[in-house]
DNA sequence: CGGTATATTTCGTTC
DNA sequence: GAACGAAGTATACCG
């Protein structure tokens, strides 16, 4: 990894066309030859940048001063040019043991897999991940009654999960194994707009609680 | 802006849980407090971080290393745990001037509003964001016979904005005063999917070809 | 490699 | 301040 602090302005040329004026800024350049460039102020995203796979060509502008030129496949290009380099350093970090998650979407499909009880008395699992021509519905269950459900888990329900899931239960309703089934959609919060789309639609909407579910599983799991 | 190349263990509690074993990596702390863990690939997003506003505070170790604790009025909580500092600088940056941006979907907006006549002889425009219970159509038009048009402009055209769309026309043609209202789909470049999508439902696609709209209008602009 | 779904998405604009 | 839509979204996963 490579630190550079230099005032420097940018050009950018590809799927927009963007320009940043002389000023000092971090440069960042990666061991997979990405680069970034930061201001000051905001943590996630760069003013300017190139995702890997791309390359990095530095050359020299008129007067001497480096000019870096960093390009993908895709024709885009990004072009730093330095009027003054302040800072430049190099460190090895070798290769990330990454990052380790929970709560995420495919946890939440897991604990309510396990507790298909929480969406109604008597329901049961069919299996998860239920493969489609359109894709793998979350979860394939069962009512008390016997009848086809199908859930579709987001950690925030918005309009596209209602969308996706209607897709589904308009395939899963050609299979006359299946038909009718009916469609439940899942979230720990479920935005107004979304909410109101599934209830037109028929669907049912869940608001799951994270840490009820784990608790329940923490419970169950303390019994052996 | 500071610096710091550590090795250090990260812990993040807050949207959902998450940790970084021991590694070394850059740490970036920005004028605003903002932080941000890097690993030495991926030039975009960085391995943990928390946005601005937010809180950072210096403590030690029981061996006396730091560790970091950043925090958001949302009780989100980074905790940055190092164990060898390998590298610490500090800058002075000041405010960025800012990007200045071309070519995205507004443009192409104003571009196509501008030449209705692309889309097909005798289209003319109604106006542009004509307002509907749900959201805002970009283009409302009329085909040479005086049918209404509805063209929906992505710059990217996927299954997404011919959902977006289809929802669009469905509410336009309850409307007695504009039914019945033809769907285009505009989009620099149209995804398969979105194409067959599209087209099943009756609507149609076009691509649009940004330099020439462009170079259209810079025609126009030199006629006077 | 292309297509799809996810994201601690972030960011801007509007209501 | 919430909510909705766009982003050079980026990135992981799957065929």
């Amino acid at each position: 990894m490579r630190l550079v602090i230099a005032r420097c302005s940018v050009d950018y040329a590809g799927r927009l066309t963007a320009h940043l004026p002389l000023a000092p800024r971090l440069i960042l350049v990666k061991a997979d030859q990405s680069v970034s460039v930061h201001a000051d102020d905001r943590a996630y995203k760069p003013l300017n940048w190139m995702s890997p796979p791309c390359t990095l060509k530095e050359s020299e502008g008129e007067d001497g001063t480096p000019v870096w030129t960093v390009q993908n496949k895709g024709g885009e290009k990004l072009i730093i040019t330095m009027a003054e380099v302040l800072h430049d350093s190099s460190h090895e970090l070798g290769v990330d043991p990454g990052l380790i998650k929970d709560g995420v979407e495919a946890h939440l499909q897991e604990l309510l897999a396990d507790r298909m009880e929480t969406l109604g008395d008597g329901w049961s699992l069919i299996r998860r991940e239920y493969p489609t021509a359109i894709g793998p519905v979350d979860i394939l269950g069962r009512d008390a009654a016997g009848g086809t459900v199908a859930v579709e888990i987001k950690r925030r329900g918005e309009i596209d999960g209602v969308e996706q899931l209607t897709r589904y239960l308009e395939l899963l309703n050609r299979d006359s194994l299946l038909a009718p089934v009916q469609g439940v959609f899942a979230a720990q919060e479920i935005k107004p707009q979304a909410r109101t789309l599934a209830t037109d639609r028929g669907i049912r909407c869940v608001t799951l609680d994270y840490d009820a579910l784990r608790g329940v599983e923490d419970d169950k799991l303390r019994l052996f």
